[in-house]
RNA sequence: GCGGGUGUGGCGGAAUGGUAGACGCCGGGGACUUAAAAUCCCCUGAUCCUAUAGAUCGUGUGGGUUCGAGUCCCACCACCCGCACCA
């Protein structure tokens, strides 16, 4: 063969061929090799892929190939989640349906993966609008139903009265609808929701448990589900009603001098009934901004009503306010205002002239120190209180909790933060909730025979809100109960119902049934997920908490889908920008010297902050164009060079082109292989033997920058080198430890030297454990701590030998000059420090 | 405010408490060429210098532990991310 330059663009594509042909990547579950599922979160059909993908999905092949490489049967799979908003979106302002745009960018972005060579078994391709896969979902959602996991009820939510739709809070901007610019309002409506905090323990614990998941995503989740402890207890309003207060303070009742409760208490709504005053209050808390900045300046606002709280220890009445800082949805929507040890209690009394009483002290003689101008909420001994004075903290908590449960006033209690999970969507492209309402016998689920229920196709976008509820016939049925007209539920599943369970039907697909728990067995878990920090918690909390329901209701026996959490950084690039501050993208602007200018006319650029690729600030550079210039090997070897996986990665068109001449260096050194070569290059052989165990380490602790610096390396000690047969050893070694990564070249290259056999197929190189110990090391001579000189010995020379190299150097005897030796510090095979 | 992370050349980044800056990019010089591209070779942290040598400084800042600190400990600074009136 003569080619001096390999060529992507013709290799590309034989290789995808051949590996599609041989069926190379479609998993054997009936394979008697170890598994290993490898799965990266599955994408948005929004139109193209972007870096980002290219990036993730470069790191799970990577994985899954070197895997297969290392004897596993490999599962890595790739679907669509295909069902979300801006396909609605799309259909308003482009009259498309759906269903044809979201087909159509599946096709488009399929076509993207295939050209960057992606090892996917696209036999198990499937996309969450596809009626087999959301009709399992409802039957799973009423399976979840009948076990209690699924229930109604009235709920609060953002409605945009212009769209007629719900918004989720994300999409409510300053108070306002983020596409109509409405006031939005709040509304009561019925919504669906799944049981998630039945489930709030199991999932903090299972925390524990996922040692290779980060430890950011692990303290996100933990914070989000939110734990605390502390008492429920009531007071004796002097209305004669009682009034249920939740705090994690118990201890410090003693210092208890008011009570307020949250503006949409029931107590305050009655309050309100009768008096134009309280409304007034209430409708000015409400009116109160929820931006970040409007609450950190937000000043603690109360109205004093005309009841009081009595105290049960002291039975001292206490003045019950309705504060805007008190919430409604946590706890109980009222507290005890504990001023000297909370600091928004203190805020409240500052302002309002309410006794601030000591009752935590850090040394009981402390007592009657003076509060300072904030609140203490540290540790230290009770003071002021009674029976609990000189108790800790945690045994005042204990203690005031036990007398509560006695008294049977109170009860230890257990508050979290985090809410069931509200489902119901208004909104067409999305799983149908399979329900049915009926005058006579409410709501009943749609028979599981009767499943998918799926969605109409004759649907109009013209009109703002749900296309479902207003379609002539869709939601007319009967009911399976009694037969008698009835309405079907208009509301769709949470798109992040989709991608609750995806990782279960990949591992196995039965047209009967949901999943087969016996491939679950086998696949399950997922050995590596990777994707994007952003799902730390909705995702991943969702995906953990259906795992743990479905496995709680029998389906299977596993409780944890992901073993191992991977969360990649993200591609970012310099942004340019005009002087009237829009923006340009990289393809408009072009270097002149030193600065930049437009590809135009020459009008000066400025260049900014290196951030994500977003359409928003132009800095995108589509991975198509890329790919047509540079071959798919070029790109992937980018993701993977230069930042640690987690952490961003800047593109940059020189990294790409360096990338590039990589490819063609070692399509130069694949062609020097010499089948007749013959003798011994020890050291080239020693290489060789140490990169292949050390590329394998790097790409099992997913640290493909390190890799990728190794196998430079080795590929420049091997162009360095002179024909042999460890030469040829290593040039096989480096196509071999390239070839998860740059599986064309490598294919290509192993075809050129004579195997007929697919490397996507070939073993792991093996290594000769002997092979790895260097017979030579270069120590390192201090004085005092710093570098003199340095010396070649023998591996494993003696301490008193290495001393008397060390002391022998003239460099060492010039930095000495003299100075009387106090100690002589020997590592062996590392250095010698002579201190004076 | 609370929680977490990061900080090393012009840039991305390497470095079990043991030779800081591997590897890549940029930049400089040279070879080849009519020329260019491609390729190859050399140099490339800073300062000093009597310059093939040598010295000093150098991993955000200030301390500490150690024969020895980018790495461990304490305090601080800057930036980034998450949560946010959660009782």
């Amino acid at each position: 063969m003569t080619e001096t330059r390999f060529d992507p663009s013709s290799a590309d594509g034989r290789w995808q061929s051949a590996w599609t042909q041989a069926g190379t990547f479609t998993a054997d579950s009936n394979s008697d090799k170890p598994k290993s599922y490898i799965l990266e979160m599955f994408p948005y059909p929004s139109g193209r892929i972007h870096m980002g993908h290219v990036r993730n999905y470069t790191m799970g092949d990577v994985l899954a190939r070197y895997k297969k490489m290392r004897g596993c049967e490999v599962l890595h799979p790739m679907g669509w989640d295909a069902f979300g908003m801006p396909a609605e979106n799309a259909a308003m302002e482009k009259k498309v349906h759906p269903g044809a745009w979201t087909r159509s960018n599946i096709e488009a972005m399929k076509a993207q993966l295939q050209r960057i060579g992606f090892a996917l078994d696209w036999t198990r391709e499937f996309a969450t609008c596809d009626p087999e896969y959301y009709g399992h979902e409802q039957a799973l959602f009423l399976d979840m139903y009948e076990v209690g996991l699924v229930y109604r009820r009235s709920s609060e939510v953002n409605w945009d009265p212009v769209d007629m739709t719900v918004l989720a809070n994300e999409q409510v901007i300053d108070g306002k609808g983020w596409r109509s610019g409405a006031e939005v309002e709040k509304r009561k409506l019925d919504q669906w929701f799944l049981k998630i905090t039945d489930f709030a323990e199991e999932l903090l614990d299972g925390l524990g448990g996922l040692e290779d998941w980060p430890d950011k995503v692990r303290l996100m989740q933990e914070n989000w589900i939110g734990k605390s402890q502390g008492l429920e207890f009531s007071f004796d309003l002097s209305s004669g009603e009682k009034l249920p207060v939740y705090t994690t303070r118990p201890d410090t009742i003693f210092g208890s001098s008011f009570v307020a409760v949250a503006a949409d208490h029931p107590v305050a709504q009655a309050l309100a009934a009768d008096n134009t005053e309280v409304r007034d209050f209430i409708a000015e808390c409400k009116r109160g901004g929820t931006t970040a900045a409007a609450l950190e300046t937000a000043e603690k606002l109360g109205y004093r009503t005309p009841i009081t709280a009595r105290h049960p220890f002291t039975g001292e009445a206490m003045p019950l306010f309705i504060a805007n800082f008190v919430l409604m949805d946590y706890g109980t929507g009222a507290v005890m205002g504990v001023p000297g040890h909370d600091q928004r209690d203190f805020e409240f009394a500052t302002k309002y002239g309410l006794p601030i009483v000591r009752v935590v002290a850090s040394d009981p003689a402390l007592a009657d120190a003076p509060m300072g101008d904030e609140a203490e909420p540290g540790d230290g001994v009770i003071v002021n209180s009674d029976f609990l004075d000189g108790k800790s903290v945690g045994e005042a908590k204990a203690d005031v909790i036990a007398r509560a449960e006695q008294g049977d006033w109170g009860n230890g209690t257990t508050v979290w933060r985090l809410r069931d999970w509200g489902i119901s969507r208004q909104r067409y492209w999305g799983t149908p909730i399979p329900f049915i309402h009926c005058k006579a016998c409410e709501i009943v689920p749609v028979p599981k025979d009767q499943l998918p229920v799926t969605l109409p196709d004759d649907v109009d976008f013209e009109i703002p809100g749900n296309p479902l509820e207003r379609h002539p016939t869709w939601k007319h049925t009967t009911c399976p109960k009694c037969g008698g007209a009835a309405e079907r539920e208009t509301d769709t599943l949470d798109t992040f119902t989709n991608s609750s369970w995806y990782f279960l039907r990949f591992a196995s697909q039965p047209s009967d049934a949901p999943f087969d728990p016996a491939e679950i067995a086998k696949w399950m878990p997922v050995q590596h997920y990777i994707g994007g920090v952003e799902h730390a918690i909705l995702h991943l909390l969702y995906a953990r908490f259906w795992t743990r329901a479905l496995s709680h209701i029998s389906k299977f026996d596993v409780k944890e889908p992901f073993a191992a959490l991977f969360t990649q950084g993200m591609v970012t690039h310099e942004t340019y920008s005009l002087g009237d501050g829009s923006w340009l993208s990289p393809d408009e602007v072009r270097k002149d010297g030193a600065d930049w200018v437009t590809v135009k006319d020459g009008t000066p650029v400025t260049s900014g902050r290196v951030v994500k690729m977003s359409k928003s600030k132009k800095n995108v550079v589509d991975p198509d164009n890329i790919i047509a210039q540079y071959g798919a090997d070029a790109v992937r070897w980018f993701m993977l060079s230069d930042s640690p996986p987690e952490r961003d990665l800047p593109w940059s068109e020189s990294g790409i082109e360096g990338c590039y001449r990589f490819v063609q260096r070692l399509w130069r050194l694949f062609g020097q292989y010499d089948a007749n070569a013959a003798g011994e290059d020890k050291a080239l052989a020693r290489k060789a033997h140490q990169a292949i165990v050390a590329v394998a380490e790097d790409i099992e602790a997913l640290g493909f920058n390190k890799a990728v610096a190794r196998i430079y390396e080795l590929t420049g000690a091997a162009e360095k080198a002179v024909s042999s047969e460890s030469r040829n050893f290593a040039i096989r070694a480096v196509l071999h430890l390239i070839a998860p990564m740059m599986p064309h070249l490598a294919e290509e290259a192993h075809e050129r030297i004579g195997e007929s056999a697919l490397i996507a197929d070939a073993p792991w190189p093996e290594h000769d454990p002997t092979m790895l110990v260097e017979d030579e090391v270069t120590i390192a001579i201090q004085h005092k701590g710093k570098l003199r000189d340095t010396i070649t010995v023998p591996k494993g020379a003696a301490k008193e030998d290495l001393e008397a190299f060390a002391l022998a150097s003239e460099k060492v005897q010039r930095s000495l000059d003299g100075a009387e030796i106090r100690k002589v510090i020997v590592v062996p095979d590392r250095l010698v420090n002579i201190v004076t």
